[in-house]
DNA sequence: CTATTTAAGTGAACAGTGTTTACTTTTTGA
DNA sequence: TCAAAAAGTAAACACTGTTCACTTAAATAG
């Protein structure tokens, strides 16, 4: 499909750029983005911090990218689980279970894919154009399909809007997600005498959540 | 319960402790923490900027004590509601709701909140010996009570543990109102042709969390 | 192969930030 | 009244992201 339509000049540009955006994210993975610094990044490639902007127009921008990358990462996962053929009920736990997983693996990328460090500049939110081009949006639209199709099922209410289930089922996702990856010992859980991992955690949470959208058949 | 116990002096270190923190009020509910700057701080009540740190030790106990505050505020709240003595189902999905629609009002201060900026230092956990005195915490005990009470009830499955659930069920909120809170047009509902409101959307999830506990009588 | 244009890279500065130190002024209490 | 404690400050430190004028290297055209 991408056929070498690059020039050595184009490359050569796209290797370094690589370049920075791989050192940087070394930095950012541990530190996130308020220990990222131009001049340490600039530092760490041997360039003037100056020449980073001849690659990124601000540390914004480059951010984003990493950011970008990050969701990419997430996408793949949950699309993974939503092709399988798993019963229909467990498959929707494994997604929802899943995106949490992994984004919890990057505290920090999850972090800052959403706080646009203050609540203002964010990308295009479902209904507008842009909205699926963005891997945010991809996963969106994965979560809407798989609640169309319990619906189509019988598995879940009959009532449940997909779209709108889905906004409530990715905020709760996003919920534990969060919590997760702010507070570091969250779920703090002596519950019961019993100590339960995280992942136990993830899975009731998950369990919960779908319980919500099924119907009582019975 | 409190006499007058304070010198003068005291009081007036109060009131001038008062008056930085009402300033940084404004600006913070306006521009959140990036955008209070002690600096501008000090210029607005006439002060140099070395003089707030005779007051505060630094600029995150200071902002610390205007989440506290805000917090108190998300507690009364929820403890009103919870106090009340309609009908369970209700009286919770209340609770839930309210959560969401008072954090909501305070965008940054909710933010501000969870994201120490960078995910690490927060305060004491469930289990922990401090949690209690923390408004966060003690909010959260309201709704450890309230599920507890829909165990005994039967309204909500007996297997649930209450602990347990009220973190899953705190995820959710939270996450709603982070959604809310960091995505300005969230929720961008033109679902099923119909515009619904944001506060559709809250009870909507409200109703759901409740849903995943509830056990299946009938 | 040379001349010219374009891109890459830089040092220094600008405008900010939170915080500390040494110093002065004011207030307090014996 | 006078020493001690507290309040307040100017100036500096060590950072930050970003821009500008400048030099150096590479690519392109004649």
């Amino acid at each position: 499909m991408t056929a070498t339509v690059s020039s050595p000049a184009e490359r050569r540009r796209h290797k370094i750029r690589a370049r920075i955006l791989s050192a940087a994210e070394q930095v950012f993975a541990r530190e996130g983005a308020a220990g990222l610094s131009i001049r340490r990044l600039a530092e760490n490639i041997d360039y003037s911090p100056a020449a980073i902007y001849k690659y990124f127009k601000s540390k914004d921008e480059l951010v984003d990218e990493l950011k970008e990358t990050f969701f990419e990462l997430i996408l793949e996962n949950v699309h993974r689980i939503a092709d399988r053929s798993t019963p229909f009920a467990e498959r929707s736990r494994d997604c929802v279970a899943t995106y949490i997983r992994i984004a919890t693996e990057k505290p920090h990328h999850y972090a800052a894919a959403f706080a646009g460090e203050s609540p203002e500049g964010e990308g295009p939110v479902d209904g507008e154009p842009g909205f699926g081009a963005t891997k945010k949006g991809q996963a969106f639209n994965v979560l809407r399909g798989m609640i169309a199709e319990g619906v189509e099922n019988g598995v879940f209410r009959s009532e449940v809007d997909p779209s709108l289930a889905a906004k409530s089922l990715w905020a709760s996702m996003h919920g534990l997600t969060m919590m997760i990856v702010h507070i570091p010992s969250f779920p703090a859980l002596k519950a019961n005498q019993k100590t339960l991992s995280r992942e136990n955690f993830i899975l009731f949470h998950a369990d919960q959540l779908i319980r919500g959208l099924e119907a009582h058949h019975g």
